[in-house]
DNA sequence: AGCAATTCAGAAAATTCATTCCAAATTTAT
DNA sequence: ATAAATTTGGAATGAATTTTCTGAATTGCT
């Protein structure tokens, strides 16, 4: 009886486009834990395609039992007809990645999907770079200057803005209230005379370096701020007028350059640095 | 413990690549049905990765007691445990990657070091998944309307700020001049109004969406703006008022997210669409 | 050809798994 | 505030799956 009309009203998807689609629309009539289900499914359809119920359940934080409702209020039998459509996917994709790196590498067509290939394949090398040639001395050192200083600056410009204006997001969510420069005319220079002493100063410049920057950093500098730079070479006019300077060789694709590489380092300092003061300033 | 007896008995392969080196040297002493199994394995990864001791059993010719045999020729305990190899294959996720990462976690501490050899393999990883997952034809299309725009409108606020900030930056550079708007207060809705019909709007967000952001979007969509938007999830609310969704699931540490993946994908769009403005808009 | 060693098929056992079910908890409607 | 309906956690169940075991068949050796 019921399974009539199931098998009449909601026909189970029958892809995983489908499967997405179906996840959308339900999900706004979904209880709390079958979206947690479905948001696990969207975020890891990897290990809803090879675990079991078990695992997965736990890695989702819901019963084994949950994960079949899931499964049924999407239309299916049961979690293993869901999984399938997982395991299709997981299939499919993976030829046809292969075939797409292969695309990439012979045709240097400039289709869209090439040109995300190639930053996508560079990236890759550079963060390995990044974490072979990264000093850790210094890095650390950068961490320990940014956790004691009294208040933290951050300054870059162009290419570099986004970079500390990411800074100053996700240390002010980890509670680390920072004072992000931003440009304004030539007033910059005139709050160099705000920072003081104890106070840290974050600046992130690449290779045209802006000239403001370094004139600010330098006179930061001179009045024995503690400097930390994030720049593209140590020939970089900044690192004369560093405390400490951090090296990142940026993945690039013709003349642009992406900024994974650069957001990579620049998270894991955020996260080291709230790491670091949640112990010391721990109320 | 497990690990111990691991490393002692015939060390079993860890790595797709090394299984079937050892399959290959061993295939000259099996006998018949294990070589069997072993062509069958080769030839078909996907389905040794995916099915059930029965069902390869019976797809190969051989009894399902041979496919254990099998695995434990080549120094596994059982079938399932060659099978995570095939699994692991499929997903992409080779053995080095999994090393490292166990690696640094096993080393446990939080050092500076470790939060960025983490950041950067989880990083690798989702760079790769981003060049998996990525729906060509929703990127195709992104372009497509973006370079056919009138004039192009980012925006983004929180986490998604630093990505239209560089995409604006980015753009900017290859001569296609955007409107990045900023939050300013309450005035952002108002501002609605002066996006015509002819031009494209382009909204990154991000898990806890701003709820001014979503908004803002719905407008323009509601009046037939071309939205085309940068989120992590078809989950998102920004889905259903966009022209073109395009998805990445960011690389994350605890609860901290880089924005590596989604910086080199907005680097490639940037990228895409000023190559394509070059041929159209060349004066 | 005859014997020993190896390999095999198939059944049996042990384990794991997906699914169902029901009482408790939560939400919704009245 | 109360009742009804829905949702949820967790145990129970029955099916399926991996693995082991054993006697038969095959192979290799003399």
């Amino acid at each position: 009886m019921t399974q009539n009309l199931d098998a009449i009203s909601p026909d189970i998807p029958s892809d995983y486009e489908s499967l997405k689609a179906r996840i959308s629309t339900l999900s706004d009539s979904m209880p709390k834990r079958l979206l947690q289900c479905a948001r696990y499914a969207l975020a890891n359809p990897d290990r809803i395609a090879l675990g079991t119920t078990a695992e997965i359940a736990s890695a989702a934080g819901v019963q084994p039992s949950t994960l079949v409702r899931f499964a049924q209020t999407l239309g299916f039998d049961g979690f293993s007809q869901m999984q399938q459509i997982f395991q299709g996917q997981l299939v499919g994709r993976n030829s046809e990645y292969t075939e797409r790196l292969t695309k990439i590498r012979e045709s240097g067509t400039n289709t869209p999907g090439s040109i995300l290939g190639n930053f996508v394949e560079r990236s890759k090398q550079s963060l390995d770079d990044l974490l072979r040639q990264v000093d850790t001395v210094a890095l650390e050192r950068s961490i320990e200057a940014l956790s004691a200083a009294e208040n933290i600056h951050l300054l870059g410009l162009r290419r570099a803005y986004p970079v500390v204006s990411y800074l100053h997001y996700t240390l002010g969510k980890m509670g680390v209230r920072t004072n992000l420069l931003e440009y304004t005319g030539g007033i910059l220079e005139e709050r160099v005379q705000f920072i003081n002493e104890n106070d840290a100063l974050f600046v992130a410049t690449f290779s045209p370096y802006s000239p403001e920057v370094v004139e600010f950093a330098s006179k930061a500098f001179g009045r024995g701020v503690s400097v930390i730079s994030l720049t593209d070479s140590v020939l970089s006019p900044i690192a004369r007028v560093s405390s400490t300077v951090l090296e990142v060789n940026e993945a690039e694709h013709g003349a642009f350059r992406s900024l994974s590489t650069t957001m990579c380092l620049a998270t894991s300092i955020a996260v080291a640095v709230g790491d670091a003061r949640k112990w010391t300033s721990l109320s």
